[in-house]
DNA sequence: TCTACGACCCACTGTATCTA
DNA sequence: TAGATACAGTGGGTCGTAGA
């Protein structure tokens, strides 16, 4: 790559892409060199939406090392993702990226760059010691260190489930837990600082038992009236839009169940499944105000997701706009009694995911998941759904049944939970 | 070649923490 | 102490890679 990208500068290309460079055995590859009388431009591209710190790392390495080969730079830049874009007929990709001059950022990281490598040197050629570097905040952030699992669990005994886990307690007081050398949630004082749903989480893992607020979950469950709707999307996005209208990363719904609940315990299901290859919001839209009445309630586990994929059909599509805003607000969350800890299981591991709460409430349920042929988790299911494309229409059925099934069991998922919830 | 998995992406919401 | 900001968790994704 070196060596190529030597050649094509010496052949007076202009743009090269992924252009290599190694200086004293620190190697770099620029996503877009631009070369342009005798001066260089370093473009750094990023699926991202914004520029990040930790960007500017990576432009500032390799503009020390092309600076030290020699090479005049004109300027170093990050591109990304303008999610503000709206796609009209045709892609406008001047609109669709943006680029941001960091040139200034990037020369006032210079100085302490030889002092950066001077220290990794010094850690790659001690075969002897291993950095000693305790947890903390940098185990996680930016990026999950590559070396946590040997630090936390091999160097340190940390288990699956620890004060790291206590839900929403911030690094600042995960680490002065560890520092007081706390590390299983049984050894955490009962007197230190938490809220109120900390605390209860703490004393439920301690205590091993199930924990029900029934006052809350009646109130919840009083707000619910019949018939009971089951929604639930499948979706998929994409970095660059295909479709007019849509915005980079958008959620595009290509699927929906609804399991309809009456009072006398009968369902009634119904559902969508886009053709591949076209655009179907508009039909899904159309489907989805036919199947669900603006009057009635509609039960989504994380509602957020849901309302937020219906909103942004509202404001699509004009004529439907009304009634799917009707739906919107008529919108209950399932997730509610596990969020606000009314309702809480030690399997759930202090965590109020339908992956945790479903096994912990109805374990039968994971073994349906296992016996559904061809899609059996939401990552087969966009497998499936993006492979429809490519196969003849003899072989779409088999596919399109089992995408079906999936997101049918999702719905039954939670009017299984309803179920329980209304039986405690 | 297929699948599972991990690291990353998005939006959204609620909570913790910081700062004026 | 109130408002702003950061963080953590949820849902939904994509992509690359290791291993069967």
């Amino acid at each position: 790559m070196i060596s190529i990208t030597k050649q094509w500068i010496e052949e007076g290309v202009e743009n090269i892409y992924e252009a290599t460079f190694n200086f004293l055995g620190i190697l770099v590859m620029v996503d877009i060199l631009t070369i342009s009388n005798n001066e260089v431009s370093i473009y750094e591209v990023k699926s991202s939406t914004e520029v990040k710190d930790i960007y500017l790392h990576d432009v500032s390495i390799q503009y020390y090392v092309l600076k030290n080969l020699g090479f005049k730079i004109k300027s170093a830049n990050v591109i990304h993702i303008n999610n503000e874009y709206i796609r009209d007929d045709e892609l406008d990709i001047n609109q669709l990226f943006k680029i941001v001059d960091v040139t200034n950022e990037v020369i006032s990281m210079q100085s302490n760059i030889p002092n950066i490598l001077q220290e990794f040197e010094t850690y790659l050629k001690d075969r002897e010691n291993e950095p000693n570097i305790d947890i903390g905040k940098q185990c996680n952030n930016p990026y999950t260190c590559d070396a946590k699992e040997y630090c936390w669990k091999v160097q340190r005994n940390i288990p699956d489930y620890s004060i790291f886990n206590i839900f929403n307690l911030g690094s600042k007081k995960q680490i002065e837990l560890y520092n007081r050398g706390i590390i299983n949630i049984d050894d955490v004082p009962h007197d230190f600082d938490m809220t109120s749903i900390q605390a209860q989480a703490v004393e439920n893992y301690k205590s091993k038992i199930t924990y029900i607020d029934i006052e809350n979950i009646k109130s919840f469950l009083q707000n619910l009236t019949y018939p009971i709707y089951h929604l639930d999307f499948e979706t998929y996005q994409q970095a660059i839009p295909q479709y007019k209208g849509l915005k980079p990363f958008e959620q595009i719904p290509f699927q929906y169940s609804l399991h309809i609940e009456y009072e006398d315990g009968t369902l009634e299901h119904k559902e969508y499944l886009a053709q591949d290859s076209v655009d179907s919001r508009y039909e899904l839209a159309l489907k989805l105000c036919n199947d669900i009445p603006n009057d009635v309630t509609v039960l989504a586990y994380n509602m957020s997701f849901e309302k937020s994929v219906i909103k942004r059909l509202a404001t699509l599509f004009e004529e439907f706009s009304e009634h799917l805003l009707a739906i919107n607000d008529n919108m209950q969350d399932l997730m509610i009694p596990f969020q606000k800890k009314w309702y809480v299981t030690p399997s759930m591991n202090g965590s109020y995911s339908i992956k945790y709460v479903l096994p912990a409430l109805e374990p039968e349920f994971e073994k349906a998941y296992k016996e559904l042929d061809g899609v059996q988790n939401g990552s087969q299911a966009m497998n499936a759904f993006s492979k429809l494309a490519f196969l003849e229409e003899d072989e779409k059925q088999k596919p399109r049944n089992s995408l079906l099934e999936y997101c049918k069991l999702d719905t039954l998922a939670m009017v299984k939970i309803l179920y329980i919830l209304k039986n405690i």
